[in-house]
DNA sequence: GCCAACGTTGGC
DNA sequence: GCCAACGTTGGC
């Protein structure tokens, strides 16, 4: 079950939604050295020592790209057309990521990032609209993120729904992130942690409140 | 298409 | 539980 692709979010809207949390054993959700600020858990119900987010960011392709002759293109206006603008963000292969999703609360946001493309970046904003739910493509043998290991009454693999919200007034590229989050680097500011450059793999990533407003004021700023 | 970074697997 | 080999991610 070799660790797959990024999100696809698929056509489904409100299938039967059981509650179904995993338990979280989260056999590779190993050391993440907290790159990001750690905000304490003052109040959550987070088990001691984690901290809470409440801003995301969430990767997808919006370029067609063949996997087992499927194409896994979904970017944010793949999802702007679903029914209400809704779809549950499938085939996230990733323990830490997975973690991510099921720490996510209804009502989050969350950026919609472009990866894998001719300009990479961050094109949309999204609402989280379910929390964490078995992810049933992991048992369906048809879809690209199959995993063979997974049985239904010991699943792995969650997903939320997500909704569109709105683009950014103005696409924000992955360049010019870079850009501040060296120079953040430099002068202490909101980006230099971020954890889309010290954890770039990741598919499924939190944003301190700091990087989520940072990135929204560059909506009106002119581009670096 | 290349390839660096890094997550996962499996032998020991 | 270590760690080398392997496979994937994703920018360039």
């Amino acid at each position: 079950m070799p660790p797959k692709k990024k999100a696809r979010v698929s056509k489904t809207s409100a299938k039967s939604g059981k509650i179904n949390d995993i338990e979280g054993t989260s056999a590779a959700g190993r050391k993440w050295k907290a790159a990001a600020p750690v905000k304490k858990t003052g109040e959550g119900s987070q088990s001691a020592g984690s901290a809470i987010f409440t801003c995301w960011l969430m990767k997808s392709e919006p370029e067609s790209r063949f996997e087992n002759g499927i194409d896994v293109k979904f970017g944010i206006e793949d999802l702007k057309a679903l029914p209400d603008q809704t779809g549950c963000w499938d085939g996230v292969r990733n323990y830490q990521a997975r973690n991510f999703m099921r720490q996510m609360k209804e009502g989050q946001q969350a950026f919609f990032y472009h990866s894998n493309c001719k300009e990479p970046g961050i094109a949309g904003i999204m609402t989280i609209v379910k929390e964490a739910y078995v992810d049933h493509t992991q048992f369906d043998k048809k879809d690209v993120h199959y995993d063979a290991s997974c049985k239904p009454d010991n699943p792995k693999w969650s997903m939320v729904d997500v909704q569109f919200q709105r683009t950014m007034k103005r696409f924000l590229p992955l360049s010019e992130l870079k850009k501040y989050h060296l120079q953040h680097g430099a002068n202490g500011g909101p980006l230099k942690d971020m954890a889309l450059f010290t954890r770039a793999r990741l598919s499924v990533q939190p944003l301190t409140a700091e990087e989520f407003d940072f990135i929204l004021s560059l909506e009106d700023k002119e581009p670096l």
